[in-house]
DNA sequence: TCCATTCGAGAACACTGTTCGCGAACACCG
DNA sequence: CGGTGTTCGCGAACAGTGTTCTCGAATGGA
């Protein structure tokens, strides 16, 4: 098998009749599509419709939809604007943090694909040296730096995810209000009485928490 | 719109034919389906050749593939087997943790459905209400509470799935020794040059640390 | 000019989730 | 016993899906 990623398949030569298109646009093609209707929404036949083209055209640029959808999640990547490393390293880790959650809200199909797929490209692995950049003097050891790394990324879709669902959470609630007019689970009850005046914790408090107790103080 | 979940649609009364199944039949085959072949194996067709029935049947019992999606989550969180709430609230939390990522090592496909969907049946209700029993005594408050147990089950589900990837890391690997030999990202060379050296944190110590981040000490 | 090589894309294949409609099967009622 | 109301089973059909095959068209280098 030829395990290689997408990121390694090059364009040939410049022999044989030039390509109409780039990899680099149909990716932006599906990231508009996608931005607009949802991840369902990006099939290869819209997507080449959204270029003029037909859908068989799009394999001379990409091997299957989920290489696609790889080039999706890494091309976002690229948004990240992130300072030189340097200074206590807590505000470094939280400034990216913040960035990755308004990437997600702007693009609401990327939490799926960051939870579910974990292919970094090259814009993802630039985002994962510069995180071991700002850890650079943090005593901790290379594994717990990888995983502080992935705990950020993870947590980060995952509270943006519930974000995006916020609105459409109805079927949700509607069923903890069965159950809490069950009787059973005093404890459920009395957590979700407060009605909306349950307090969400923000944000950035909850990953700055998450991390030092990973990296510690 | 009837926003009713499918907890809450039952079965109607004792009149008409009677069905020769029952939800938790569907259910039953569709996590046998996906235990043997993986989720994207379970089809409405394939889960009902499983039963010996033809497609259309198994929607009286379910309103859309989604909701059996649902129910077999639901059904796997009846798997827990956990004891009276009682004792200091960490270790308590951890077991919670510890079953978790057995029922998802066990099924494979749980890790996908808990990170993208979260709908709580019954079964998740009552392991939400012992999280927060455990926390009854806690000092913080119901928002963080809630925090905490969706962070648990993020949290534990994605380390299940990257233990369940770990195999067929190959690719990923593949482009990150690329993307050493290229020279830059100096940090990511030193992080991984270890090679299998990289001692990867420990399951339980992970959570824990979380956890106490979270939850203070 | 020729030609190896690449690209574009229509057609086809094997699927998918879901709906419609009809015949069959049952519980109840007179 | 014969309806009758209601539900169930499910074949057929619809609108889509990812992917492969194939072949004509286009091109740059010789």
């Amino acid at each position: 098998m030829d395990a290689v990623p997408v990121w390694l398949r090059e364009r040939r030569t410049g022999v044989g009749r030039p390509a109409e298109r780039s990899r680099a646009e149909v990716t932006a093609a599906a990231i508009a599509l996608a931005d607009r209707e949802g991840l369902a929404a990006v099939s290869m036949r819209r997507v080449a419709a959204e270029l003029g083209t037909g859908a068989a055209s799009l394999y001379r640029y990409v091997d299957s939809r989920d290489d696609l959808l790889d080039l999706m999640s890494d091309e976002v990547a690229a948004g990240y604007r992130l300072p030189e490393p340097g200074g206590p390293w807590l505000p470094a880790l939280l400034e990216v943090c913040r960035q990755g959650r308004a990437l997600m809200l702007r693009h609401g199909w990327l939490p799926e694909l960051v939870l579910t797929r974990s292919a970094l490209g090259p814009h993802g692995a630039g985002l994962l040296e510069h995180v071991l950049a700002v850890l650079a003097a943090h005593p901790a050891g290379a594994g717990r730096k990888l995983e502080a790394f992935a705990v950020m990324s993870t947590l980060t879709a995952a509270l943006a995810l519930n974000e995006l669902n916020a609105g459409s959470a109805a079927r949700q609630s509607a069923y903890l209000a069965h159950v809490i007019a069950a009787g059973r689970h005093a404890h459920l009850t009395a957590a979700l009485s407060g009605g909306a005046l349950v307090p969400a914790p923000r944000f950035e408090d909850t990953i700055s928490r998450v991390l030092v107790g990973l990296l510690g103080e």
